[in-house]
DNA sequence: CCGTGATACTAACAAGCGTTAGTTCGCCCG
DNA sequence: CGGGCGAACTAACGCTTGTTAGTATCACGG
């Protein structure tokens, strides 16, 4: 069945689109180079003519996906008007960081999970790559601070867990749940602007072993 | 050195220890047998005299730490007075958790990215256990809004959102950097009461492709 | 002093790994 | 019609994998 010669889609992408699965679901180094080729309906060696080696087909995918988060954050943020308010770049910011992990859960879990398949170079690029998420986020922040709209706990901290919990919805998020993919973000776009603006809740603080 | 015969640590703990930190920081699939024994300055064969299979010491190492996560958070929640509010509780709850995945990460890393490795028993029982700690927090948030201290936005998200940014706390901390677990810890208690209480933000809502 | 048990060793197993070489098939351009 | 080229095939390479069997070594209790 579409024995690799199927119109519109060229053996290479068949490939990335079983690997992809293969490798979110499985893991890359529990994924065999055969498994892939039954997968796309082909021999082991059938690979080699398109992709050079088991780390580029996953060095492929990884980039790809972080290539397309980040268009997909910088289109965002480039249709609000050009003076707009920290809120609102944070509210487009969350809006497509979530849109992205929940519509493309499988790609940005190989980014997020599977990098320790890839050589020192093509790491470093990733880890290069996610920083600027990273920092696009702690610009906003600190607008907001300047603003005087944002109170923020404590700035890198708050960075961490505004992204880590909007990476992590594609750790759950299933298509066709009972939660759409707008209900999450709205949902998360509200949790993030709570976390940025001031309350009057004071910081607990709690001594180990303080039995009394 | 220490060639398995030192005092005070059984083989079998060296070969936790070992494998805790290969299976970490290469990821379980791409440490061999081999790698473990030479790490424990034993040979591979030696290994099955104290594991049955390298299954086995997965499932080990997973078991302890999600035992010793549960132990953890238990103690802290029983510490405090029987009639605590939610607020206390949900401190003590993100206390505990934060703390946990800051000193131990990389077991932590292990209960939550090389769960593949297990087989379906395990990996059913991980989950299961995984759903308590949901349980528990969705209580606390549960109470706080009858005790009308907490005004969630969506209960079940807020419950992942706020799991997934103190687990991810493992992925990222390190001992002797310039943040104390007392930091982390406390600033993250306060990130996750403000994302409980209720605020005059209004949530956002955004429709995709709305650009006049 | 012997026997028993625990634990280490060596050696090997069958299977599977990523990858390569050499070949064949069939389509397209001249 | 003919040549070239892309892409598939088969077969094999050298290595590594998890695991097992058989054996040696040592400490300790009767």
């Amino acid at each position: 069945m579409s024995p690799a010669g199927a119109p519109g889609a060229d053996t290479a992408d068949v490939i990335r689109r079983s690997a992809l699965k293969l490798f979110a679901h499985e893991g890359y180094e529990a994924t065999s180079m055969r498994e892939i080729a039954a997968a796309v309906g082909v021999k082991a060696g059938s690979l080699y003519n398109h992709f050079s080696s088991k780390e580029e087909i996953l060095w492929d995918l990884t980039r790809g996906a972080l290539l397309d988060l980040r268009a997909h954050i910088d289109s965002a943020l480039s249709e609000l008007p050009p003076d707009s308010t920290a809120e609102a770049r944070l509210s487009a910011f969350i809006d497509a960081h979530v849109r992205f992990h929940a519509l493309n859960s499988e790609r940005a879990r190989i980014v997020n999970q599977q990098m320790s398949g890839l050589n020192r170079t093509h790491y470093r690029e990733v880890v290069g790559l996610r920083r600027t998420f990273e920092e696009q986020l702690a610009q906003i922040l600190e607008d907001g601070v300047r603003e005087g709209s944002f109170a923020l706990v404590e700035p890198r901290l708050s960075v961490y867990a505004i992204l880590q919990m909007c990476i992590a919805v594609s750790n759950w998020f299933r298509k066709g749940g009972d939660l759409t993919v707008d209900d999450v973000s709205s949902t998360y776009v509200a949790l993030a602007h709570r976390m940025v603006v001031a309350q009057s809740v004071p910081s607990r603080r709690r001594k180990p072993g303080g039995s009394s």
